[in-house]
DNA sequence: ACCAGAAATGAAAACGTTTGCATAACTATT
DNA sequence: AATAGTTATGCAAACGTTTTCATTTCTGGT
């Protein structure tokens, strides 16, 4: 046997035509005859020939490939937004490579090299902070990229995601109409991570707007865990006058501040108020509901699918397109109650 | 300008060298002398080069890719699992093309095809039900393959993966040991899924040996989802005559459960105990804390690349390697109460 | 200084496609 | 039935690498 598998000369063989008619038929299936097609596709059933993307890309563009670089899988919220981006792609003929960093920004710039010798179509990114050398060689090799979860008027490259700012004011704002006066805080850190970041200083601006402040010691910092988010927690509660009211950086903190606050024997929400942001899947389920603002995944990924393959696709020609996600204010149970005055 | 980013050859003119001796310093860096090596990696920083993977798949083997198809990446316990294998993937030099098929066995053969075409050098796939013409098409290319979730001793494919017939049988045997007689079951579809498939069995196989059933109005099915889990539990937990133990598919289940046996007054675990199986970040932080079976995603991560990586680079050359990971019963306050003879 | 053997390099073919151009085969018009 | 126009196909070059084989350049022993 001279070669291991099928080639696009095999099946050009096999269906006694030259190559070139092959290669066509599945390219431009309108410029060869339907009866040829059907000889063609015949063949390749015949000879079992699947063709080779590689060489396929090799020559001009198509490789079919949408690079990703996104800090981790391994988060709730994440995996809804890569689901919805994926399948999205896969509708449009694209399968999706990926590759986490961790949150180490610096290692992302290798990643994105690796994509491109991947010969990727497309680049998508989360969120808007990125090194200048990523952001460079995105430009210079001028490779469709579109950043996904955050929004941002100013963004260098496409983004669709929602404000972070705005939902950080939003629970913030709520928080305050339940007229809480003494509020902490229980974020990630904000270094390399724009997300927490705006939506930090989104709370920040309200909170100072209503002429208060929030002293360092109710700012507390907790990675994306639930056992992590229980000790901060209890951290606040069992200071001598502890927080009437939590904003959490997003969910999971939020959930591990209701789970420690029950363990305490305190009542959500009259003893102490937590709110979320994000809205992930239970968050409305749980006992009691979580107040929070629901970031709508499924919906970013969709629409920075349809935006990247649009921009490959070369529709979308001139200038940037920024997409802003809206955002929903949930109010469920764990806010539900209301300060008086001389509680405050 | 004649061409828009350089090539092997620009890198080769700027060094003084043949091309022939650039591809040999990136492959073969043994073969090229110190300086000369140094002078072909200035010449690619002064070109901006970025090799084209594509083209080196062409001819030999190394595509550098790992192709994975997935039921979705939307659920925590995948997710774990998935950023395990992609950053020991990433260790070893490789990149994962991701592909989703939603549950439907059908469409995984296209999306096997999509990959190969890729030119992956490896395929991964979640559990071992699969249809003929995948694992046809898999022989038939020869292509390295690891099945991970499941391990079964007669699997037609390496796997890694936990015995999810066992574990169904830790978790039954647990509850039995409490001394319940009354037992629900809640587990997602079966058909297509052959992770509950064998969870349930395992469950079924204990109950029976201990001279007890579960009537069918006692065996519920629920997707995966929290709040139709609360929906199935809910329906189980008003029958006349509720059953004293809820073994649960997995652990989103079965936290809906607990959360609609709170709604509805119920204690856990002394009216009603919950279990689940899998042990998702956050089931021991809840409150109650959720007694479970753990599967070890990390560990069938990591493990599950490295023998992939290992089938690749040919070390693993005989036989077919099947890889047990352990279960670990995680015994929590959702079932820590011992059912008394009268209550039986 | 010379030579054998080893190490480094270069020339050219090969990998499996796609595509521009040329040609052949149809269609429709007269 | 001839012709012009259209449509379908084939030929061959090109894409950017890697690799085999041949050649050149070292290295060290005499």
């Amino acid at each position: 046997m001279r070669k291991k598998y099928a080639d696009i000369i095999d099946v050009a063989i096999a269906a006694g035509v030259s190559a070139a008619t092959v290669s066509r038929s599945f390219n431009h299936p309108d410029k060869v005859r339907a009866d040829t097609k059907k000889r063609i596709n015949q063949a390749v059933e015949r000879t079992g020939y699947i063709r080779n993307r590689a060489a396929q890309a090799i020559h001009g563009k198509r490789s079919g490939m949408i690079g990703l670089i996104v800090p981790t899988l391994d988060n709730a919220i994440f995996a809804n937004l890569i689901q919805a981006f994926t399948s999205t792609l896969a509708e449009h003929g694209f399968t999706m490579l990926v590759t986490t960093h961790g949150y180490d920004l610096k290692s992302e710039y290798q990643l994105l090299r690796s994509l491109l010798s991947h010969r990727v179509e497309g680049i998508a990114l989360i969120g808007l902070e990125h090194n200048a050398e990523t952001y460079d060689l995105l430009e210079l090799r001028e490779t469709p990229c579109v950043a996904i979860w955050n929004y941002n008027q100013l963004s260098r490259i496409h983004c669709v995601g929602s404000d972070n700012f705005e939902a950080g004011q939003q629970i913030a704002d709520h928080i305050l109409s339940k007229g809480h006066k003494n509020i902490g805080t229980i974020f990630p850190q904000l270094a390399g991570n724009d997300r927490a970041a705006a939506r930090f200083a989104g709370v920040i601006s309200k909170i100072e707007e209503a002429g208060l402040k929030i002293p360092n010691e109710l700012r507390s910092q907790s990675i994306y865990s639930i056992k992590h988010a229980r000790i901060c927690c209890r951290a606040l509660l069992q200071r001598d006058t502890p927080p009437t009211a939590l904003i959490c950086g997003n969910d999971v903190i939020a959930q591990g501040s209701i789970y420690e606050a029950q363990a305490l024997g305190m009542k959500i929400p009259q003893d102490v108020a937590v709110a979320g942001i994000g809205d992930f899947s239970g968050s409305g389920e749980i006992y009691p509901s979580l107040t929070t603002v629901r970031l709508r995944a499924n919906k970013i990924g969709i629409e920075a699918a349809q935006l990247l393959v649009g921009v490959i696709n070369g529709e979308n020609t001139q200038s940037l397109t920024r997409i802003a996600v809206d955002l929903e204010l949930q109010e469920r149970e764990s806010t539900n109650f209301q300060i008086n005055a001389e509680n405050a």
